[in-house]
This record gives structure tokens, sequence and C-alpha cells, in this order.
DNA sequence: CTGAAAGCGCTTACAG
DNA sequence: CTGAAAGCGCTTACAG
């Protein structure tokens, strides 16, 4: 039984293969085995397998001041946004012998900071940060731990090191476009969650975009909540209530947006006839709500895959590489609601 | 700068407070700092703060023979289910010195026996498998490996180790109690994806209860692809087109479940009047629906909170903790469509 | 209460 | 093409 005391080590497996510890170590390195004669190469697979050998990677780690670990920070696993981002860069990692480790902030920018310094124990090849907003201190830390970062979902104006996004007041632009050229002219918005600043900056984009355009200026209503379809349909209501006269709605995310949909279901209004609705991801229910929700679609599996091509560029030798921050355009998805 | 070159080391703090490196090794460790005097353990503190030291984990976890990592497999991260359960561990886990690495295996069994292997080099102190199905070659794997192993969501027959969940028949059983408890007696079942062997037990429950309480036997429909509104909706046509008769639906899912109500809506199909539909999972979605869907609740967070609380058992030093399968009961949450 | 020695299991950098 | 030596940064097990 090859159990935690008595694991079997390079040693174990040199002895088997009546060779040195070094060749051990050489036969199991995919970039340094072809330096090796074939038929010692051949052994020394053959006892590494039939012993069960499994590197100990901690003390690989610590020699080869690498250790392959890819680590990313979300505020949360439950949303889908971030699920498939981490999906997408382990899609792209996949058989480069690099291992991810997921850790989440819970959107505390405070437990942001303290999640990388812990997880810098480790000598992580990367961090991943997806997280909304960035303190000065986890700035100021990453730059200090001297480890590639990139940050992702977004393009900030002052990355720290890589970003892999778009710009959030682009997806506000490109709903204010959709909606301008299906001929609504009195927008409104609907946003909440204080702490979402990418929200804010969608809204605003929107906004420039909209009365640049020639809309009116859009009235905004805003919910410090978390999103839901509930919320969605509260905002959906007090808008009406407030402002009869609007004609399209941009909805900071997708649960806003299908929620003010069911709104008007149940109240009677037509959308888009009487009120178009326009969201921000497009999450799977987007497609399937009946007739669909027109939403700015966020790219996260590309985003994902990007990040794990930017990573393996940086592994591939370049100090940095050619293209350290790359943009990863949103685009609108033209549904029923508009 | 503290880059990875030149990282600071226990023998820098040592040499900056005037101790041995065993002293400052003490004084950062938690569990061995109360056997030094207060002014030293102040004074390597101070040191190791104005320094900045954070600890090599790697040679850490070379020496202490365990590496405070708990290592997740989940098949699939954007599915809320995999999420909250990872939310559960992470949150009860907090504090206590151990991180969580996450990986993923989509579905692959064979994936799962990869990842675990993998995994394993870096010496987790457990592992938690999620998934819906074990290879031998995995069972064999874990158990050769003597790591504390917990499979959580479910009660398998033959628990490899540890398990935190519940009997997934005894879901379909609850479901299938509450509707003839509301009077419906000639039921139906929906379910999808060959591969998730949980919902087919789930189904298999919800037939032995319902014949055993007197109701007409379920007819079932199933149909091999992933879930979705859009499925729910096909898989409820076609049953009111097979079997009109049918008063009740127990869906294996709440996707399912909610594509089902919206067919009916669409169809003018009184829910429940004409036909009543029971769910499981209870994901937000299910309390959003217009009057709310009925469905069997999984208690994903539970889960994970206990499976936390299992694994701080078991390093508290019981070799295995008193219940090494914990049996988290699900209960039905009675809404509007029952 | 504190420390000197040994060693965890690998890889780097030299040799030959 | 292969190997002997040294050392990565910690902690364990002994001493005192």
């Amino acid at each position: 039984m090859a159990s935690r005391a008595g694991a079997v080590t390079l040693a174990d497996v040199a002895r088997a293969a009546g060779v040195s510890k070094m060749t051990v170590s050489r036969a199991l390195s995919p970039d340094r085995s072809a330096a090796l004669q074939p038929d010692t190469l051949a052994r020394v697979r053959a006892a590494a397998g039939s012993l069960g050998y499994r590197p100990n990677l901690a003390a690989r780690s610590l020699t080869a001041r690498r250790s392959g670990i890819v680590a990313i920070v979300v505020p949360d696993l439950g949303n889908a946004v971030f699920a498939e981002i981490i999906a997408g860069i382990q899609a792209g990692l996949k058989d480069t012998g690099r291992e991810t480790i997921v850790a989440r902030t819970g959107f505390d920018p405070a437990a942001e900071c303290d999640t990388v310094r812990h997880l810098s124990g480790w000598n992580p090849d990367a961090f991943v940060l997806a997280g909304p907003s960035r303190t000065d201190a986890v700035r100021a830390l990453v730059r200090d731990l001297g480890i590639p970062t990139v940050e992702v979902m977004d393009l900030p104006p002052d990355p720290i090191d890589m970003a892999v996004g778009f710009p959030h007041a682009e997806a506000g632009a490109l709903a204010a476009e959709h909606l301008h050229a299906r001929g609504y002219r009195r927008p409104a918005t609907l946003s909440c969650n204080a702490a979402d600043t990418r929200a804010a900056r969608r809204i605003e984009g929107f906004r420039a975009r909209a009365t640049g355009l020639g809309l009116a200026p859009p009235v905004d209503l805003f919910d410090p909540a978390e999103p839901s379809f509930g919320l969605g349909r509260a905002l959906c209501a007090r808008l009406r209530a407030r402002a009869p006269a609007v004609d399209c709605v941009f909805a900071a995310n997708d649960l806003l947006a299908v929620g003010a949909v069911l709104h008007c279901q149940d109240a009677g209004v037509a959308v888009p006839g009487a009120l178009a609705v326009c969201g921000f991801n497009d999450l799977p229910i987007a497609a399937e709500i009946g007739g669909g929700l027109t939403t700015v679609h966020s790219p996260r599996r590309a985003i994902g895959r990007e990040t794990a091509a930017l990573l393996l560029d940086l592994a591939g030798g370049a100090a940095r590489p050619v293209a350290p921050v790359r943009h990863i355009p949103c685009h609108v998805v033209p549904r029923g609601t508009t």
C-alpha cells in the first residue's frame, strides 16, 4: 500500500530500475527525457509504473522553484460568469502539467488580499484575479510578489500586470447602440449591488453612448440588494410608476432583465411593443425564456481560454507575452425583447 | 522586493530577531507558539511582519507531511449544486489554516481517477469527491493512497471511506409522498442525462414509494440530453401527447420542472389544476418563477458545512470521526405548482 | 523555554 | 548519456 507514510519515492524507483535518482528524475520529466537512451527510459518508466510512483509535488516545487499552480481568486463560485471563466482556464491548461487552485473572496476586497498573500506561499506560477475591484493593498502585494498576474473579465484603466477582458463601459455602449438602431428613444437603466463597480461602469457607458446618439437622458433605477428575478420585477414596477414614458430598458445583468420581462408579462405590458428590454451577460436563462431575452454577451469562455493561452505564452519563455492586455469584445445577441 | 528569487525565509527572520530558526518556526505556528516566552514571541512576530515573511508552504508540506490542502473534485463548476457545496466547505474551513484546491472532471469518471492521482502528489489532507459515479479504479486508488476521503451529496450503498449527503431514492420518495398527500393519483416522471445516475435513483425512489402508496404506476419520460428549460418544455409536451390522463409530474431536476411549467403556461394547461409539478434541488429559480415551484430541497450548504466539520473532527485526532457517514436529509418545499 | 542536527523528496548545477 | 553532491526551506525529534 502506497500510503502516505511509506510512499514510493524517486530513490525506490531508481533502485528498482538499477539507475540513479537523477536518471529517474529525467525520465519522468517530459522536457528532459529526450536526453536519455531509449532502453533506459523504458526501464525506468516500467519500474515507476509497476511501483505506482507518484512524484511528491511539494518536493518538486521546493527545488524547481515553480509549482505549476495557477491560483484563481474569484468573488463567488455560484455565479455562472466566474464558473465559466474557471472552466475556460482549466480547459486551456489541460494536459500542460498545470493545476489550478481556486479561492473565493465573497466580494470582500480585504479577503482578496489575504487570499493572495496566503496562496503566494505555494509559489504559484501565476495569479488570476476575477473580482470587480482591487484594493491598493493587493496591487502593492502582487507587484511585490513578482508573480505574473492576470486580471480577467475587465480591462482596468491601470492593469497591475496583464489583463484579459473588455471595458465594461463598452458593453453599455453596445446596448445603447442596439436600442437606438431599433428605434427606441426614451431609455431607462436598472442596476443593483453597490459592490459591483463593473455594473456601474456598464450603466455609465450606456448613458454616455445613449446621450451621444441623441436619446433622452436615461432614467436610472438602482437598488443596493443582490441581483435576482424578484428584484428585477420590483425595479421594473417602480420604473413604470415613476417614468411611464420610457420605451426601453438596459438592465445591468440578465437576472434583473428577466425579472423586468416577467413583471411586464404579469402586468400586461407588451414586450417589446410597450417596453423593450436588454440585459447583460447572456446567461443560459436568456435563451430559455419565451421569445428569448436580447442581451449583451460577455465572452466568459473565450476570456478563460485566452487567459490560459496567455499563461502558456508566459511559460514559453518571453518575460512578458507579446500582448499583455488582451481585449475580448462583447457583442449584442438580439432576441425577442427588443 | 520579496520576489520569488530572493524570498524572505525563516533564517532571515531568525537573524533579524536574534533567535534560532526553530524559535521562529514555533512562533509562527499557532499550535506551538504557546511554549514561547511572551517577549520572544513578540520580537519574532515583529521581525516576521517587518520583513514581510510568508512561509514557503511546499517546504512546510514536505517536512510536516501534511499540506493543509483539501482537494475537491467536482464534475462541473457552473452547476449551482456543486458551487454551493464548495462554498459551504470553504466557509466551514475558513480560518482553520486549510486551503481548498478544486478540480473539475466534466462528468468523466476516467478524468476523476486521473485528477485524484495527480492531486495526490500534493499530499492533500483529504479528498472530497462530488461526482455522481465512481469507477473501481478510483475506489482502489483512493483506498491505496490512505488519504481520508469524503463522498458528498449522496450516501452510496458502499462508501469508500466517509460520506455526507442523502440517498437519492429518498428524495424521490418524498416527492411521491407529497403528491400523494395533495391528492394526486396518476403520476409521471421526467428525467434526462444518462450519466446522472443519481437522477435515476431519484426516479426509482419515486416509483417505489408512489406504487407503495397506491398511486398508478408512473409514466416515465427520459431524454439523454443535458437538462435545460427547453428540454423540460419538450418532455412535458411529449408527456401530454402520450399520457393525457396524468395529473402530476416529478421532474428529476428543477430545470426540467421549470421547463414543464413554462410549457403548461404556453399551452394553457392549468398548474396545478390540470397538472401538478414537483422538481428537485430547490435552486434559486424555483422560488423566482410566478407562484413558485414546489420542489425537493437538496441541502447543499449544509452538506458543505458538515463536510468541513467532519474534516475538522478528523484533524482533531480521532483516526476516524464518530460518524463517518452523515445523513443530511432533504425536504419538500411546497409552493404553487402542487 | 530554546537550539543544533538531521532529513523530507526532489532538481540544479557540475562532472565525467 | 549518466551520476554524485549539494541544497531548496521548512519541521521533527532530541537535547539541554
